[in-house]
DNA sequence: AAAGATATTGACAATCGTTTTCATTTAGGA
DNA sequence: TCCTAAATGAAAACGATTGTCAATATCTTT
């Protein structure tokens, strides 16, 4: 958790578009977004608003196979998994209990600690399948 | 799975490396383990052994945090997970039948098909613990 | 074994996402 | 209002990876 950041204008521009993010996005598509409403703000701008946000749970992050970052805001705080359709994006927030169990016994198993883990999940989405 | 490529000094020095690698390690650790022993390979002929080697499954790949790819020889050919120390990292790899069924049986409730998932656990070694 | 066709190599440039720099502007407390 | 530290943005720097293309090496065919 950093610092309560100064409250600017291109902040709050920023933030109102991942507000309205549906799936997850580039901070490169976050700052066209911006440019398409008139907000002129600038690309470093977006990228250190994302990393404190990120920083702070705002937004969730996630690693595409080519390495770039994509963000989309949270709907619950709590860790979470997604389920996202690699065709349109579409994502879905899911729960794994069973998965967290899991990972911790694999661990205490081979004496690891201070455990963390990512894991998502890509698919097709029915609406993508049909089209 | 890629049509079997030529055999040429480079890939055989590069297989040879990769054989021994205990670890998951960058492109450009394997270059310069390759410089160390001599074997002048040059840096992108090393991202396409790994590439092809990673295509036909002979090598498991892994995403840093900050986008750069790890390669390491799987024991397994099979479909499977990672238990990697952060600090140092060794690496295990796990089994995980019960993620598995529980990753279908999610992506089936939301209606999603042609599924496949990432998940890499990430922890702290009874070794670095101790030190 | 030699030649020919073609895949591979490697030095270097190009790409692309992201981070840094640093002078200028701005927020927010005194 | 004034002051100071934080935030901004344009441009340069960065770092991993990929593309280019002439030179070279491999494998197949004579």
């Amino acid at each position: 958790m950093s610092i309560q950041p100064r409250r600017t204008k291109q902040r709050d521009a920023i933030h109102a578009v991942v507000q309205e993010l549906a799936n997850f996005q580039s901070a490169q598509d976050i700052h066209a977004e911006l440019a398409r409403r008139g907000s002129k703000v600038g690309l470093s701008t977006v990228y250190r608003a994302l990393a404190t946000m990120a920083a702070d749970g705002e937004v969730d992050t996630l690693l595409r196979d080519d390495g770039e970052t994509l963000y989309r805001q949270c709907e619950v705080a709590a860790h979470h998994h997604h389920l996202v359709c690699r065709i349109c994006g579409a994502t879905v927030e899911v729960d794994g209990p069973t998965v967290e169990s899991w990972t911790k016994r694999i661990a205490a198993q081979h004496d690891f600690d201070d455990v963390s883990h990512t894991l998502e999940i890509f698919g097709r989405c029915a609406t993508c399948r049909t089209a």
